[in-house]
Order: structure tokens, then C-alpha cells, then sequence
DNA sequence: CGAATTCTGATGTACGTAAATCAAAAATTT
DNA sequence: AAATTTTTGATTTACGTACATCAGAATTCG
């Protein structure tokens, strides 16, 4: 049988309500008593049962999760995944809600921040914009008591908790082997079309894909990198406009959102080209693309995993508990039309 | 606010004892008061709080796992990881045993079934051997109200509750794409190597990689299967032999454990050859291949994710809840030298 | 040394549910 | 209608923890 806070009153020599306080931290206990309750709890090796605490105290968990605006799929799925979470929410004690912040905009992403600081949140999750006023006012948050998970896009330096999304940096070394070694030794140029240099992930895809691809794939050359905003039309006229102005076009990495742009100008400007297309995010139009062929393989996230790692992250942060590593470690998954879910 | 069992009571005007009576299918309640009071469960929305629940009937979720013995990495690693879980045992209310069964041999796997029969367990997880046998051991545990879920190797056509691992024929089918796409158009074999082709997942993971190899690489031709037993020496001659008998194989895909014999029979005799390997499982041993370029890719499953959602499936199912599909879908992990964890 | 202060113990209530007991009220049978 | 059986209600205890209150003990201070 497991110890309870009886074992640890009986062992230390103690009363039940002195007992509460060391493990509450409420005043009111001589030192030299604190420390042979503390003896004692570590002797019997009691752990508070969470579950029963909890429902003593009523307890619930206010989470918070920031969330830019931007009408891409993936941002569609992270707003749906957090939403079933929402529904879930009477069920692990949670009370989510959702802030929603201009996309790229730091002073935007601030203000929220700050906003959140009195409040008894039990944690912050936010996808970060990359910026050190961010980075400060993560810290200040941080700094208050609140736990705090990046999500998707991570932001270090700073002092935030935990950071839920995938190494962006593998993921762009990935891409670049798969290019290359699907591109069997052919020679020819590269097109990179990334949403914004000015968000992390993007940049570390970026350098990650570059790296690999000037070491490794030397018969490969990188055009200069396009930035689609994420957003559907400015993909396609841009990639559009790379295709038809040149010939030695013979692979294309898509490594932001926004992908529909892209998917079009492959169609019309791409028709009858060999091109080797390896993007990020699988959403409805890459999953036909990569079944019909347009699209060799999609790198992707799993925003379900991403949102219900956080909340129990920040759930076990906001109890000073600890969390089973390999299960929070949010994988780059790899899609060929042989093993899509 | 939640309702709880007294608003209930209210809203069916019965008493609590009344109340407990439905909620637990105790005896001695008229037909319409039960209707009444299911009726009030579900216009209220209530539902039961599990951790007040457990805390009250003092549950715990006593759970076996059958696992086969065999000294291959993969099989440690899956005995690592239910150990794992066992540490974490007081923590989730369970109760983990781990039974031994030999590797292949389904009257042994049939007799541990039906030794379980009587005991009152939350759930079985076991590495099914696919025989009609054991089909029928499981069928009778599930009848007899088991929760009962196959773990890496399912048992199709059983009535398994559920089953925790990867598509295999899926695994089978990118292995192949992975190997013709990057030789490139080459001409050239391929040679297999599996355990065992009496394994359900081995036998998947081998129809899968030939519709794919047939259907779209015609130019390679695949050499018969070698069946290495999951054994490294047996492994080791069996590569070492049909490198030396044949100059055309340019592929290899090891399906199967036991690659140790694979490597060394490729540091060896494979020196100075130019062959794209493709194998399963990431071990010390595989991965340290992959990174000295060896190996091209590694195809996974990650045993702890496996383990564990086992046993949140067969928690929830022992108390009649829903699982979040998404969250239980066991995925094949593609490891490049790019993306290892 | 007595008074003021700090510490500790004893006890009760609460969280939401389970489970048991016994009495009272219905429904059913004779 | 009485006797019997079946349903229902009322009440209590328990699970492991949190939290509050008040009295009594130990300590420190003047």
C-alpha cells in the first residue's frame, strides 16, 4: 500500500495538522520539525496522490493559449486541436482559453503577454514570434510563477518552461536529403519557397536545409529563397514566375504554410516538368498532391500532439511535477503517399 | 459547475441511494425509476468523475503484459519500456506483471491466455503470434470480459480490443519507395531480410514492399527472402553468402531485428560496394550505421509510445471510456541521419 | 518568573464517488 | 385486506488530501 500523509504523521512523531503545513508550506512550523517530517517523508517514500489532492482542493487548471491569426490549414488544425481539447476539458480539470494575436507582430504578441500577468493562470502556451521584446516579456511571465510552453515555433534564449514542436533545423537537413537522394545525382537548381524569413522555424528550416544541401548535394545549387507569406496567392505567382524563368529548375522545398499557391503553380506552370517537391504541413491539398504524385514527400508536425503535450506540460509544470521526456518529444513526421494516416 | 450524483438526485427525484444503484447496475431498482434516472444523466450531462471514482473503490488496473523472449534490441527495449511503466505504477493506479513466453510458439502463448481466464484483470497486452490458436485464446479471454490489445504484431480477425502498433504492410510499401527512390533509376536486386515469415508483421512488411517494388520499380528485382531467425549470426552468413554469390544487388531491406549480423556481414563483405540499405528498428547499433552512411534510412516504431498507449487503452476500456484516436495511433517513425532523437 | 509569542495537536468539514445498512414505502402476491 | 416481496430513501463511513479553527503546549522575551 501506498504512504499517506497518516504514515508520515505516524513515522515522524508528529500530528496530522502539522504534517499539512510542511507539505502545503504553511507558516507555523519549527525548523528542526519541519526537517524530521521532511526525513520522514522521504524515508517512507510518500508521494502526494495528485488525483485525491485535486479534488480536495477543487482545483482546476487555467491554461492560456496564444495563437496568431492566419487563415493556413495548419493554423486552421492548431485552432481545431485546441478546441478539442476545450471539449475535454471538464475531464482533466483544464479551463482553456484562447487569445488570438496578429500573426508577425511582436508588440501585438507583448501587450498579451503582459496582459496575462496578475491572472492565477496555471499556464501559458503561445506559438512565438521571435523577437527580444518577446523573449522579455516571456521571461516577465515566466518570472511571475506562470508556466510557459512555446508551441510550433520556439523561442530560445529565453526562459520559457518547455517547448512543444518539432527541431526545426532536422526538419530542414531532412528535406534536404530527401531531395537530394530522391534527385538521384542529377544536376540542376533548387527553389526554396518559405513563408517569412522572420519567424524562427522558417529561418532554422532554412539553415538546416541549406547546410545539408551545400555539403552534401554540391551538384545542387539554391536559388535565391522566395517568401510566400503563407499566403496562397503570392506563392503561386511567385513560383510561378521562378518556373517560367527558368529551365534548370529540377527540385522545390516548400518549408512554410500556405501551400495551396504553390500546389496551383505546379499545375499550370509545372505541367509536363520533372520536378522533385518535397513541402511542409500535410493538409488536405498536400495529401491529394502526394497521392497524385505532384508532391514527393511532406514533412509534418502533428498539431494534436503539439497542443495535448503542452497542457500536460504546463499541468505538470504548475504542480512541480515531472513529465516522461520521450513522451513530450514532439516527432518530425515524414509522409510518402505509402504511409499516410 | 460539474453536476455531480446529487444533482442527479434532484433532477430524477430519487434518492442517492437510488442514484448509486443505476450508476454502478446494482440490483433492486424498478425499470422506470432506472429510466428516470438515466434519463436525468443525460439531460443534465453528467458524467462520472473517474478520479473520485478510483479514489473511492481504492481501484488499481492490474495488468499483464505477454511478451516473447528473444535477445534481439528491439524485444529489450519493449521490456525496458513496460519496466518504465511499471516505475511509474503507484502513480497510475496499475498494477503491472510481465509474462515470459517463447518467441514463436503459439501453444505456449495459448497456455498463458487461458491461464489468465479467472483473475480479475483491467486488461491484457500481448506480441501476438498470428495463429488460428491463439485467435481462439484471445476470443475467449475478450468473452469472458478482458480487455485484451495486441502490441507490435496484430491479430487480425480476432476480437481484440485494440491494437497498439504500426502498419506494417504501410512500413513494407515506404520501405520500397524509399529504396527505389533513392537508387535513382539504377538496374540492379534486392535482397530481403526477414526473421520469419510465420510473423504476421514480417510477413505484412514483405507484401507491402513488393506491390510497391513491383508496381513502380520495375528495373530492380527482388532476390527470394532470407530468413534470418531475428538472428545476428544466422543473419550475418545468410548477407554475407548472397553478397559474395551475386554483383547485381544494389538494395538491401532488412524487415526484421537481428541487424548486427546484418552490419557486419556489410562491413565485410559489402566493402567498397555502393549499396542503399534500407532496415527496421533504431537501435545503438543502427543508428551508429546510419550515421557512418551504412544504412540510408531507418523505419521505426517507438516501443514507449507503444507501451504506453496500451495501457491507456486498456485502462479506458476496462472503465468503459473513449480513447482520443488520434492520440493512439502508433505512427512509423522514418529516421534519417538527419532527424535521429 | 510570568507574560507574550510561537508552535503543535485535535478535530471537523469538504471534494465526488462507492458501498453498506436499515427503515420505510410501495408494489405484488395470496 | 393481509402478508410478502420488491423498491426506494436516509444515513453513515470511507478513499487521500486540503484547509480552517481552537485549545494547549512549548518556547522566547521582558
Amino acid at each position: 500500500m501506498r504512504p499517506t500523509v497518516y504514515d508520515i504523521a505516524a513515522a515522524a512523531g508528529v500530528s496530522l495538522a502539522t504534517v499539512d503545513r510542511v507539505l502545503n508550506r504553511r507558516p507555523g512550523v519549527r525548523l528542526v520539525t519541519r526537517e524530521k517530517v521532511e526525513a520522514a517523508i522521504r524515508d517512507i517514500g510518500y508521494v502526494r496522490d495528485v488525483a485525491a489532492a485535486n479534488l480536495a482542493k477543487g482545483r482546476v487548471y487555467p491554461l492560456v493559449f496564444i495563437l496568431p491569426t492566419g487563415d493556413n490549414s495548419f493554423m486552421h488544425g492548431l485552432y481545431g486541436e485546441v478546441r478539442q481539447a476545450m471539449t475535454r476539458s471538464t475531464f482533466d480539470r483544464t479551463e482553456i482559453r484562447i487569445v488570438e494575436v496578429p500573426a508577425f507582430d511582436p508588440p501585438a504578441l507583448v501587450a498579451e503577454l503582459d496582459a496575462l500577468q496578475g491572472q492565477e493562470l496555471a499556464g501559458v502556451a503561445l506559438v512565438a514570434t521571435d523577437a527580444p521584446e518577446v523573449r522579455a516579456a516571456v521571461d516577465r511571465l515566466v518570472a511571475s510563477g506562470i508556466p510557459v510552453v512555446t508551441l510550433v515555433s520556439d523561442l530560445t534564449g529565453s526562459t520559457r518552461h518547455h517547448y512543444a514542436g518539432v527541431d526545426n533545423i532536422a526538419a530542414g537537413r531532412t528535406a534536404a536529403r530527401l531531395l537530394g537522394r530522391f534527385l538521384g545525382g542529377r544536376k540542376g537548381d533548387i527553389t526554396v519557397l518559405a513563408g517569412s524569413m522572420l519567424v524562427r522555424d522558417h529561418r532554422e528550416r532554412l539553415e538546416g536545409f541549406s547546410s545539408v544541401m551545400a555539403a552534401e548535394f554540391p551538384q545542387l545549387r539554391l536559388l535565391p529563397v522566395l517568401e510566400g507569406r503563407d499566403d496562397p496567392e503570392i506563392a503561386n505567382t511567385l513560383v510561378s514566375e521562378a518556373l517560367s524563368g527558368s529551365n534548370s529548375i529540377i527540385g522545390i522545398y516548400s518549408l512554410g504554410a500556405g501551400n495551396r499557391g504553390l500546389l496551383r503553380a505546379l499545375k499550370e506552370t509545372g505541367q509536363g516538368r520533372e520536378l522533385t517537391v518535397v513541402v511542409h504541413e500535410l493538409t488536405e491539398h498536400t495529401r491529394i498532391a502526394l497521392l497524385d504524385g505532384t508532391i514527393d514527400a511532406v514533412l509534418n508536425q502533428d498539431a494534436g500532439h503539439e497542443v495535448r503535450s503542452a497542457i500536460r506540460v504546463m499541468k505538470a509544470t504548475a504542480d512541480g511535477q515531472d513529465v516522461i521526456a520521450g513522451q513530450e518529444r514532439i516527432r518530425l513526421d515524414i509522409f510518402l503517399k505509402d504511409n499516410l494516416p
